[in-house]
DNA sequence: TAGTGGTCTAGACCACGCT
DNA sequence: GCGTGGTCTAGACCACTAA
């Protein structure tokens, strides 16, 4: 990444910026490697440093640089492949999955919610069910990926006894949930942004990138359960289907070092 | 939206200032209402015009908003839901979808493609097999929502003729691989931006955020054909599974308004 | 041609992670 | 305390759309 003053062009001096940066990052980085701070890129290139910036914005968006406030900006090893039902025991709590259970609280349901559960819209309106909301993280190679929010109708595990102590509660939900039998399983995608919360446990700033997740269990012609999961946007590729064989975690750029 | 300058807060002000737009958008403006221009805007919060953008930048990612150059910031419907298969006909040129094809060549397979292809990398390296390239747009409500590239290696279509008028060959490509019974799909979803070509086509401007889909189609134990889709992340809501019942296109946001 | 959003600049200060 | 990225300002000019 030589001194590269830009010569003119009639494209966005931030978007040539990016392409360039890509190219000396297949190049002349590896995974890991910290690039110079954003004053010397900036001095370096020849443009403010809100320009330098947009261009990097993107290219985290895109995952291929990682920043963090304090330490630097790396260039980011390619994406994870992350899979999303309905192979892998998905269904939540099924044993050996990565998620990690951080709290449980019972509530009535948002009318979000409650409309996904199959609610009647009027009297979730004045008053929602009472939801069992399960709060999960999702660790992959030592790091959260995600965070979820489950909510369980009580009706929908009339078992459970009324009083749980906070540390059993969450288990208690989930090991009922597991007793009914999955009839099916929708699910939606759309790009969204951290709220302080999710972005504190993903270790992110807020407003960051998100793929939401929705998804709604059926069983017994009835939806039992609604997730709505968070994903980091720039660390994750989510998979769907039989196979999870396009888990390869492999990448375009031309050698795959390793930063020490 | 009065003139509520920002009280003194302990909280980025573009963030502040998003939770506010999002709140009078809610309950201030109607669908596909125009809002004051970003300058306007900016000195009617005692902000710089480059903080009021930040706010606006994310609410547009989130899909709440739509800007346009030269015409001014729209209130944005909520998103639409489109259907990723394995249901719908999904199966590329199935009759009844809504994809438009646009055009074809014949050329060598881009490495990654050919690495979705499940060839081997080292043959791929120096020569890639030679596919079928099938540009198609897909519409919703008279929209483009996304654009796709779809790679049939010339050995899954064997049928063909040699030479193909430009006209006749994206359909008789399609013709080819609808023969073929399709046995699984492998599908994975990841965040990226918009490159020059598509985003003309998804009247978007070049880096605006997509959902990129990449499907790889499976008959007869072979991969036969890659399929990458590019959705327009601000506008759209991917939907998988059986049902297709969570297609309702609601919101929130209290009354749901129509502007003129 | 007038008005919109998009790009760009050259500064300043702040919050955070390290050491 | 020092260096990093994150936020913010007050300008300027450009590219596009529509009247």
């Amino acid at each position: 990444m030589g001194t590269t003053h830009l010569e003119p062009v009639q494209e966005p001096k931030y978007w040539h910026l990016k392409t360039v940066l890509n190219e000396a990052l297949d190049s002349e980085f590896a995974v890991g490697e910290v690039l110079p701070n954003e004053r010397e890129l900036a001095a370096r290139f020849g443009v403010a440093r809100a320009t330098l910036r947009q261009a990097l914005e993107q290219l985290e968006l895109e995952g291929r640089l990682q920043r963090r406030r304090g330490v630097g900006t790396t260039v980011a090893p390619p994406r994870m492949g992350v899979s999303i039902g309905p192979a892998q025991g998905s269904w939540p709590g099924a044993a050996g999955d990565a998620w990690r259970t951080v709290g449980c609280v019972e509530a009535p349901a948002p009318a979000a919610v409650a409309r996904l559960l199959g609610e009647d819209p009027d009297s979730a309106a004045d008053a929602g069910t009472l939801v069992h909301t399960v709060r999960r993280v999702r660790m992959m190679h030592g790091q959260a990926v995600a965070t979820e929010l489950l909510y369980v109708p009580r009706t929908s595990v009339p078992g459970l006894p009324e009083t749980l102590s906070p540390a059993t509660h969450p288990r208690a939900v989930l090991r009922e949930l597991n007793r009914l039998d999955l009839e099916s399983e929708d699910r939606a995608v759309e790009l969204g942004s951290a709220r302080a919360e999710d972005a504190k446990q993903l270790e992110r700033l807020p407003g960051a990138p998100v793929l939401v997740v929705t998804t709604r269990y059926v069983a017994a012609g009835r939806v039992v359960a609604v997730a709505v999961a968070t994903y980091r946007a720039d660390t994750c590729r989510l998979t769907f289907g039989d196979t999870g064989s396009m888990e390869i975690t492999h990448h375009d750029g031309a050698e795959q070092r390793q930063a020490s």
